[in-house]
DNA sequence: GACTTTTACAGAACCGTTTCGACCAGCTTC
DNA sequence: GAAGCTGGTCGAAACGGTTCTGTAAAAGTC
């Protein structure tokens, strides 16, 4: 059986009589084309069931209208939404999207750089993972448009969408030593972060200005993760009852889930005995027992920034102003509670 | 500023003192080539800092080297870990995944057929949302290669993934029952799914087997979202205490969740009043208080899978035959008790 | 009515690859 | 020593579009 060719140009140039250029101009209503000619051409595209290809468009083009998305992993719910904030602004501007998932998959930086090079990425959004070495994302850059998102790079004036972590950092451990606290335990995000960063500097802000020494806080290192959190809180609690801390203050959401999970798995009771706050707001946050208390940060509007940015990136060469810092909200729920 | 065009193969072929063929044999090692002439293509491609140009490619080859995932959301955890197997399938192959949220984007399903037939997409994977429409799948399909995942259309034998619905739907259906459960209600999926209607099936089976008369057994409509979980809830729980179903069964997770928020809200104790149970058993399952008991679906394994079975068929020209259903498993933890 | 200007179209070059056919040298094979 | 391979190379024709250039007719000037 021969195989069936999908109709190309030629063909509906030839069904409708017209030139190959009179078919471009009416599909891309890109010259004057006398009506009834349209009209036949239109019928003829109709007929056939033709659909332009679109390599041979981004070949010429020069574009392939399509971006990258990286991001650590999908499970997350922040990715998530971030995601489909990036999606609905792509669809808008027409834009395809492509998934990444560099820990998933075992690619490298370097491979979506040469995606970039290849032409067949405009540009890639990126998503900061655990242990996001500034060396590929500079890789990255060189070889096209790049956004960041919730990262920045000190030293390199990287296009970069974040919110104001260190505000929303600073509200919530606020609203923890308001609530009485004095014996505080942090669990941080990955130290090369900008958003760990800014959030650890957050806390500290709020800890010093309650009159305490920030470097006598107590500290965990966690990588964002349920198991860090569960991890570092069993490292957090497991002292002397004298020095337990009162309060855990998480860097994300993911991370106080671990923690809520030691303490059911030990039987500390939640917010009575130990209060418990997170960083994120992802939907199932107020889904657990108790209902987490934490910072909310508008991922979706956070994504569609994002693409919106790198599409101006693109469209200009490399002029664009990056947004104002997003604002970050104190969603106050039932995980915190008076230390007794 | 002369924009600076990237190398293309004629740069190559011109810097190392061959022929465009040789350049082309070199890249995709698809000819013979003397080895010191290789390596001065090698030096020149690395010189030069030289990515073949995919567009080009793609037209050439007819084929784009991209599949398209279609979802309903990215938010639901089912759908994200399914899209994260598919991501590993498509990165071992070399094929890019790009991400379709038609609901959030407002893209109708032509439009991702336009997509395929523009040679955009060498495929797409489907997983179906509340009130798909067969038409518009079978409009998708007569466009491209297109696989479903835990969806079937009776009477078109579309390529398809699955796991075994009906029987999970029974298993966990008995357990609730041989936990002493009589008054069960169930809140179903959205009425055209194929998943929803097989869970029903296995729901009616085991209550059958039990000795019920499943017609006789109160059902409610969801759609698998949260909220129908809260609304149905409350429906299903509003009647005399006598007709008071002592045990929940659910089609899914979120549904249960939105059970479960019900029963927070108006002081139901689970699982000492009413029992629980989902199913999917995404990671936030374990999560919830109770633990909630429901039945695990492989979604990575599911989205893997599909994922293969859609590049046979792209390969083979149509000719591929589906994997047997995914086995499901219980997974027992504290949601369900038996009735006082 | 001779002139520019505009409008609608066709023709052809080009985008950056892949790949087929031609060619040639250097071998075997009878 | 003519015929047949085979490994290495190149030129040129696609692939399916976009767009620049040219041109004939229609329309607008005076």
């Amino acid at each position: 059986m021969a195989k069936k060719r999908r109709p190309t140009m030629k063909d509906v140039a030839a069904h409708a009589g017209v030139s190959l250029s009179t078919v471009s101009y009416v599909v891309n209503d890109s010259g004057p084309v006398a009506s009834d000619r349209r009209s036949r051409v239109l019928d003829a595209i109709r007929i056939l069931n033709y659909t332009p290809n679109e390599s041979a468009r981004s070949l010429k083009r020069r574009s392939a209208s399509t971006i990258g998305l990286i991001l650590p992993e999908l499970a997350n719910q922040y990715f998530a939404l971030v995601a489909e904030g990036i999606e609905r602004a792509a669809s808008d501007a027409d834009v395809l999207v492509v998934l990444c998932v560099p820990q998933a998959t075992g690619k490298s930086d370097d491979f979506y750089a040469q995606l970039l090079r290849s032409q067949r990425l405009d540009g890639v959004v990126y998503l900061s993972a655990t242990g996001t070495l500034p060396s590929l994302i500079l890789e990255l850059s060189r070889s096209g448009a790049v956004v960041l998102v919730d990262e920045q790079m000190p030293g390199f004036e990287l296009p970069a969408v974040v919110s104001d972590n260190r505000r929303g950092a600073r509200e919530i451990a606020q609203h923890v030593i308001e609530a009485g606290h004095r014996q505080i335990a942090l669990i941080g995000g990955p130290a090369p972060l900008w958003s760990a960063d800014q959030r650890l500097a957050g806390y500290r802000e709020a800890l010093a200005a309650a009159g305490q020494d920030p470097d006598e806080v107590p500290f965990f290192g966690g990588d964002y993760r349920q198991r860090a959190g569960y991890e570092q809180a069993a490292k957090a609690l497991e002292v002397a009852p004298a020095d337990r801390p009162t309060a855990l203050i998480c860097a994300n959401d993911l991370m106080a889930f671990g923690a809520l999970e030691y303490c059911r798995a030990s039987g500390i009771a939640v917010p009575s005995e130990l209060s418990i706050v997170g960083f994120d707001d992802i939907p199932t946050a107020s889904l657990v027992t108790p209902r987490l208390t934490t910072v909310r940060q508008p991922a979706h509007d956070l994504g569609f920034a994002a693409a919106r940015l790198l599409f101006s990136l693109i469209d200009d060469e490399g002029e664009a102003t990056p947004p104002m810092p997003f604002p970050t909200a104190l969603m106050v729920r039932d995980s915190v509670a008076p230390p007794r």
